[in-house]
DNA sequence: CAGTCGATTCACT
DNA sequence: GTGAATCGACTGA
């Protein structure tokens, strides 16, 4: 059992490149009315300020990507694809606009709360197995936005102490479905061998559709 | 102001 | 392994 105190700002006021293998094993609880969602992070991608390519924030402030513009330790969530959210954590200070994306975890608690949102999953092990699925399972859409992750155990969102992976175990390597320049920074973080770790992929440009005409 | 395409997932072959 | 789904922020005219 964890520690039922949340991360600080302080612990997200440093270099992404810091926090995010530090996240590794961590708990991410989701408190919703029908109850707690509890998620043991496996897998993040550290997104590092506005030089970086990879990065929303690469040019500049935008009505979107404002919250990574914003103070540590709070959401920043966006929408993608048409249908899905991804969840991300905000580091450094106000205007650097780092931050770090949560792609997998294991469900440690309300599994079956999960398995509703996620009648796609076969195994427990893909409940929350990539982003938009880690996003979907906790319950997380645009209304988290923003949210101070800081505020307490009983918060809708929060990340609690308690000891991170062991360094040994903790791998790196290129970020998944990023391309340019971005796609060389090995940034992808995650615990070697864990069965909630999402495959990595390459980025792919979409293909043209077919014009009518 | 229309065109493009994304920090993805799922159903099918 | 391939292609569809689906929306809206961002881009460049």
């Amino acid at each position: 059992m964890p520690h039922r105190t949340p991360l600080t700002h302080d612990f997200f006021d440093r270099p992404v490149l810091e926090v995010a293998p530090d996240l590794l094993g961590r708990t991410l609880v989701r408190t919703t009315p029908d109850g707690p969602i509890e998620l043991r992070l496996t897998e993040v991608e550290a997104y590092n300020g506005s030089t970086d390519p990879g990065s929303h924030a690469y040019r500049g402030r935008t009505e979107r990507n404002a919250s990574m513009f914003g103070p540590p330790g709070h959401a920043y969530v966006y929408f993608i694809y048409g249908m899905w959210f991804s969840l991300n954590l905000v580091c450094g200070p106000v205007g650097t606009a780092s931050g770090v994306l949560l792609r997998a975890g294991e469900i440690t608690t309300g599994a079956e709360l999960a398995q509703k949102r996620r009648p796609a999953a076969r195994k427990e092990n893909e409940l929350a197995k990539g982003p938009a699925r880690l996003a979907t399972a906790l319950d997380v859409d645009r209304g988290l936005n923003g949210f101070d992750i800081c505020a307490g155990p009983d918060a809708p969102l929060g990340v609690l102490t308690g000891a991170p992976a062991l360094a040994g175990r903790v791998r790196n390597g290129p970020r998944t479905g990023v391309g340019g320049e971005g796609a060389t920074h090995p940034w992808r973080f995650w615990i070697e061998g864990d069965p909630t770790v999402s495959p990595y992929r390459a980025h792919a440009p979409r293909r043209r559709r077919p014009s009518e005409a």
